[in-house]
DNA sequence: GAGGAGATCGTCT
DNA sequence: GACGATCTCCTCT
């Protein structure tokens, strides 16, 4: 029995795509993380497009190295790097098999296995009520690397995992939510083609993390 | 609630 | 050896 309804797994083709055109996509849909005790899922609301060998601000920009190497293959792959030695931030692939780019998966609405993944983030879920609490469940997954502590997401464990096969424990689903308004800005912590409008997020959604909630004037 | 600084380490030059 | 697609804590208002 599926807690989430009827979802349909993401195919390789919706990942085959430019990565501003997945970025956009990829808003409302679930990502799923299956743990021996329980599913764990959120749902996407705020990604960035990083658009391969064109875009300063890509990891990809310089070319292929053993870190970026599943950027440049074949799409729908997790890349998972760690940032700032505290961190790891969870990308999925886009664009043909030897094409660089990705979509950074910067915040999640928690859906289902709130309490394993507030544990998992050493936030503390006291009583039913703080279930309920939005500064509760910002802590958990609004933001690149909590988003990725509460999933368990490491890159020894999921880099190179595909999104796309049901072989895995990690999946993006579409359980038929429909976003109302999907709001486009400049990315966020980056220097290089930091203006680029190219962050993607849903109008009003109280677990959109960082400073910049509405459009650039 | 907002702003600033420190933590901490893999990757690339 | 420098830096980074971040988070948390602390201080100030």
């Amino acid at each position: 029995m599926n807690v989430l309804g009827r979802t349909t797994l993401l195919k390789a083709e919706f990942f085959n795509r430019d990565p501003r055109t997945v970025a956009r996509a990829l808003i409302g849909k679930l990502i799923i993380r299956k743990t021996p005790h329980e599913m764990l899922a959120g749902r996407i609301v705020e990604t960035e497009a990083y658009l391969g060998e064109n875009d300063a601000a890509a990891h990809s920009a310089a070319g292929k190295t053993a870190r970026n190497a599943v950027l440049f293959g074949p799409p729908g792959i997790a890349y998972v790097y760690f940032i700032y030695g505290n961190h790891y931030c969870l990308n999925v692939s886009c664009m043909p098999d030897g094409v660089a780019g990705g979509v950074l998966f910067r915040a999640l609405e928690p859906v289902s296995g709130i309490r394993e993944m507030a544990a998992a983030r050493d936030v503390e879920i006291v009583e039913d009520a703080d279930l309920q609490k939005i500064s509760t469940l910002k802590k958990i997954s609004s933001g690149p690397g909590r988003l990725a502590g509460a999933l368990g997401v490491t890159r020894e464990r999921d880099n190179e995992k595909s999104f796309v096969s049901a072989r895995w424990d990690l999946r993006i689903v579409d359980d038929g939510y429909r976003v109302r308004r999907i709001l486009v800005t400049p990315r966020i912590g980056i220097v290089k083609a930091a203006e680029e409008p190219l962050r993607y997020f849903i109008a009003g959604n109280l677990f959109v993390s960082g400073p910049r909630q509405v459009p650039a004037e």
